[in-house]
DNA sequence: ATAGGGTTAG
């Protein structure tokens, strides 16, 4: 329990209103002879008041100060109270409640005072009322000062109202003085971007006499989030002083625009540059090296973060941003193990853990950690139902999915979004039932987006069904005008009913359209640490002779156990031996001959694909893990498949 | 007073 020190509360002070009283209706200040020994002892006492306000971390303590104030005779010193509401609002005590009372109190309010209220609500809302409290202060002659600006942009910040902050934009000019603040113009800027209008933020920023860090950093972070990584790159080279947060943004930018080579190279730079290292940059890190999805680089990143002290027992964020990264690069069990040692968790390490298991095929356990989650406090959000969902959807749990999607909302509160749809989509398709996914595409409440038709697409694809996949192929072209996957899929369901004409229609089409075929490619790291990476009939790598060989060894062993080459995967209109030719050659298969042929028998073989993995090389390597007694772990571009004893986790959905 | 952080489906 805190108390006022006793030096303060034992010196009376003199009541303040008695030294320094002004009328209201007069301009001049009424003089009272002050000694100044008392002056001095007030404005300690004040600053006494304020660093002790700062310090409150409870209401109840506020409180006592309050009460203290008032028998101070402090009661009307706008310094001191406004400090206190400020203190109130940041306990989120409602501003219409208690901090609203303390106003109303004061006779005659400064702009801070009034400010601090505005600010209140700026922060809590209703944001209406900022903008009706600085209507009224300025009715009543009192004059804004700069923190009265920014408190009414992050009202109109919080609303997106951009009209509403042009016009406040344009009293910072009427006013005058206020256009060229420092401060006015970041919280300016920040509101133009949070609006959604970078080029007016921009013209602010070009605008302003005098910037800071801060306003350079809240621009590239804008130009990060729109994708426009060229300007923010741009942006960050003409920064003078470039700080830690300004480098973490542009670390952070490249990893949230999937660019991870250049997230490394930037963190490399800016430690180069001699600037510390937090735990938010060190985040920044990590979901680059998620990216990444190597296990060399998650295993580097995670004894940066311990040399920097920032691991997952002290940090929920580091954590989750681990669990993810782990789950991403292959190792549910390390990602689990994270899990099990944090102090602390919420809804994002659950979420990330449950997404984790369901990515790799583990529905079992993403259900028993969700419901484990019911058991605490923590509340599943929308990401924790995409979690679940899915892993029901892998696993078959038709009537499970579609329990926990009807109780969602009402159990939880969250409200099923198109994404939700999707998921259910994939869920019925995938168990076969097609038609069931295109009605309930019909009865969705909001307009379906790709990933809806994507995965009855998708769904078409498993069964078979090329009338049902027109359907959704056509929402898709529409949709996704340039999703050149959609085009694929669509040729090769047509290939599977060998209905040549469609697939050459098709083909014509995509040519038409300037589409290319993105090449297959997978890759494999040595036990050297080397990424080898192998394209589809790939035969520059050096040890390809060798690499042929043993594939077709490896063939040889397969086709005794009972593995016979599936043509359908192959959507051209070849002969049998040509199909069985280029099956041979996809590139996850060479992958796996130079696996075998460089790794220690016993250890796990990890291959990465860039595309999604054929039926044909999904049989191959369920055939091949349990012919050649090893794991295989083949991260395509949507899951992971661990195959082990001939049986893949996705249990052939995927 | 103002700037940087983790989970999302085909």
């Amino acid at each position: 329990m805190f108390t006022l020190s006793r030096k303060f509360s034992t010196t009376s002070i003199p009541n303040p209103s008695k030294l320094l009283q002004r009328h209201p209706q007069s301009t001049t200040t009424t003089h009272i002879f002050i000694p100044f020994s008392q002056l001095q002892q007030r404005k300690l006492f004040e600053s006494h008041l304020i660093s002790v306000l700062h310090g409150c971390t409870h209401l109840t303590q506020i409180k006592q100060v309050h009460a203290h104030i008032l028998r101070k005779g402090l009661d009307q010193c706008c310094y001191v109270l406004t400090k206190l509401i400020r203190m109130l609002t940041k306990l989120d005590v409602p501003v219409h409640s208690y901090p609203r009372l303390v106003f109303h109190q004061v006779k005659y309010p400064n702009p801070f005072l009034w400010t601090a209220l505005i600010r209140g609500y700026a922060t809590q809302g209703p944001f209406s009322e900022s903008v009706v409290l600085y209507n009224r202060m300025r009715s009543e002659g009192t004059g804004p000062v700069s923190f009265t600006f920014s408190a009414l942009f992050k009202a109109c910040g919080a609303v997106l109202d951009v009209g509403l902050g042009r016009q406040v934009h344009a009293q910072t000019i009427l006013i005058g003085g206020f256009a060229s603040d420092l401060y006015v113009g970041n919280t300016m800027i920040d509101m133009y971007v949070k609006c959604g209008f970078l080029e007016c933020a921009r013209k602010v920023f070009d605008e302003m006499s005098e910037r800071d860090v801060v306003s350079w950093t809240e621009l590239i972070v804008a130009y990060a989030k729109s994708g426009d990584m060229d300007s923010a790159r741009e942006l960050f080279s003409g920064l003078p002083v470039k700080d830690m947060v300004a480098w973490t943004a542009m670390v952070t930018g490249y990893a949230q625009n999937g660019r991870p080579r250049e997230a490394l190279d930037c963190f490399q730079r800016m430690q180069d540059s001699g600037v510390k290292t937090d735990e938010v940059t060190i985040v920044g890190v990590i979901s680059a090296c998620a990216l990444l999805g190597v296990a060399k680089y998650a295993n580097w990143v995670r004894d940066v973060a311990a040399r920097y002290g920032f691991g997952p027992t002290e940090n929920v964020v580091v954590g989750s941003a681990l669990i993810d990264m782990y789950s991403k690069c292959g190792s549910v069990e390390e990602a689990y193990n994270i899990f099990e040692g944090m102090k602390e968790r919420n809804v994002f390490s659950y979420s990330s853990m449950i997404v984790g298991f369901a990515m790799h095929g583990r529905a079992h356990a993403a259900m028993q950690l969700f419901h484990e989650m019911l058991k605490t406090e923590i509340r599943p959000n929308k990401v924790t139902f995409i979690g679940v969902l899915t892993a029901c959807s892998h696993a078959g749990l038709v009537e499970q999915g579609r329990q926990l999607f009807a109780t969602m909302e009402k159990c939880f509160g969250v409200a099923p979004s198109a994404d939700h749809y999707a998921c259910m989509v994939d869920l019925l398709g995938r168990a076969g039932r097609l038609e069931d996914a295109l009605e309930l595409i019909e009865t969705m409440p909001m307009e379906p987006h790709g990933g809806v038709w994507g995965a009855l697409l998708g769904a078409c694809r498993i069964y078979g069904n090329p009338d049902i996949a027109q359907i959704a192929a056509n929402h898709l072209f529409e949709l996704e005008p340039n999703g050149i996957g959609n085009y694929i899929l669509l040729s090769n369901i047509y290939a599977s009913a060998r209905r040549w004409d469609d697939v050459s229609r098709l083909r014509i089409l995509m040519r038409e359209k300037g589409f290319k075929k993105n090449p297959g490619c997978s890759w494999v790291e040595s036990k050297e640490g080397v990424v080898h990476e192998f394209f589809a009939g790939d035969m520059n790598h050096p040890q390809s002779s060798e690499i042929k060989r043993a594939l077709a060894d490896l063939l040889d062993r397969l086709k005794a156990k009972g593995y016979q080459p599936n043509l359908g995967s192959v959507t051209y209109d070849l002969s049998d031996d040509e199909k069985k030719r280029i099956l041979m050659n996809h590139s996850e298969k060479l992958a796996l001959a130079y696996g075998l042929l460089s790794s220690d028998a016993g250890c796990t073989i990890k291959i990465m694909k860039n595309l999604r993995i054929c039926e044909d090389c999904h049989a191959f390597m369920c055939s091949a893990s349990q012919v050649m007694g090893r794991e295989i772990v083949v991260r395509d571009n949507m899951r992971f498949h661990h195959f082990s004893d001939g049986a893949c986790s996705c249990g052939n959905f995927w």
